[in-house]
DNA sequence: CCGATGCAAGAGCGGTGCTCTCGTTTGGGG
DNA sequence: CCCCAAACGAGAGCACCGCTCTTGCATCGG
């Protein structure tokens, strides 16, 4: 068992992780670029050189935050969709994009680590992907089970597109009309561009109110999707 | 006149010019992060000290490029949308989405520097705010000019919304219908969110015809804002 | 013409990432 | 059980960084 390993390896495990829990505290103090490998073998007693035994570099140790982090908005997200359990599809799509965003607020540094700029000069691994793709793969299945229900495409794509759609459905959602694939994808980018805004202060001096703005614009884009927009649904009644 | 300055005055405007061109080729290189006012100076053939006299710090260095790369950005902006001169609503605006993607993909290393993470510790001072807004003053421009000549809202706020829209109208744009400003300026976001993944390589084994992609993303965009969108257009026919 | 001002250069401070070397600890196979 | 290789921590050191302070020199205005 992985468990059962000898003390050395669990003493690896925990100032690995001790370090990493430094380097978050500093990074929501300072941001990634003051980041510094000798601060956090400072505040943890040890000298810097004894770090590289567990990063090989500044990067390296980034890099685990970035999948840290990629992973950690995944579960938010996903908790959130748990959270609203058998509402309609707008609604989990909705509650979705709220999740995200207050993880987004709530630890600012961190998301600008996975949507900011990336790090110069730094290529993300693939081992990123898989932990990347959560948000994506969530919002997915939201669209894919509303369509289980009743489905046909809404959506036309213009012919220079068709091929690229057709690929993206096959590789992304094969169960999913490629139509809807492309405006997903979309959504999807379009998502974070509001959170981007927020996170990153665009807004300021434009919207003041960026609760109600959020939700109302989450809420076109499920609509964007497909999805029944739920104020339509309210104002329908 | 400002023109018929002494020498010395004449000097200092080519010297600051001089680094920050320098600075601007260091930048497309190595990423902002990466910056070294040494290095600029040793490029220039000075003293690193010296070059304190035109920019009290690293990052009063990083504002002067932020607020031109904004200017440069709006400036594309403004070409794209002049090249198309009468063309359909919906054109200009799709033109004015693409000239900024395009310029963003020329030069990355600017682009993350006004809409990737924003520098550690830095608040943009208030002189970047009108450099920042040009293009959203651009896209308002294009739908205030739409609803000149044919103008009605189309959309539904929801209450909670509307007091918050009606000031952001009042604000941005008082000849526009409070519904549209909120759809535009979620718009605004959204299209930058679709740069960003792109810029920013969210899109890797995502989306691969990322310009026919783009394409279809802003015209639905347009759609979205109320503008007639170029392919239902098309179809009509 | 001379004094005030702008400017460049150098030295230096405290910090960084990273490498190399050198003792020490420790765990597993003979 | 013991011993050796592997893992580990610490320290010194390299090259670089942003930034400051002081010192001379050039230049401009009265």
């Amino acid at each position: 068992m992985s468990t059962a390993q000898g003390a050395r390896a669990r003493a690896r495990i925990e100032v690995t992780a001790a370090i990493k829990d430094e380097a978050r505290r500093q990074l929501a103090v300072e941001g990634a670029a003051k980041l510094s490998l000798r601060a956090v073998a400072r505040e943890l007693g040890m000298a810097s050189s004894a770090l590289y035994r567990y990063f090989r570099s500044r990067d390296e140790l980034l890099t685990a935050l970035i999948i840290d982090a990629y992973d950690s908005l995944g579960e938010a997200a996903e908790a959130s969709y748990a959270a609203v359990g058998g509402e309609s599809p707008a609604g989990q799509w909705v509650a979705v994009c709220e999740g995200v965003r207050e993880w987004a607020l709530a630890r600012p540094h961190e998301y600008a680590l996975i949507y900011g700029s990336p790090v110069p000069g730094y290529t993300a691994p693939d081992t990123t992907v898989p932990a990347a793709s959560r948000v994506g793969r969530l919002l997915i299945r939201i669209v894919r089970d509303a369509y289980q229900a009743k489905g046909e495409a809404q959506w036309k794509v213009p012919a220079e597109l068709r091929p690229e759609a057709r690929r993206m459905a096959e590789e992304l959602a094969p169960d999913l009309p490629p139509e809807t694939v492309v405006v997903l994808a979309g959504a999807w980018a379009q998502l974070f561009g509001l959170v981007n805004f927020e996170v990153f202060g665009q807004f300021h001096r434009v919207v003041e109110d960026r609760e109600a703005f959020f939700r109302h614009a989450a809420g076109q884009l499920a609509h964007h999707v497909g999805l029944v927009y739920p104020q339509s649904e309210a104002a329908a009644r």
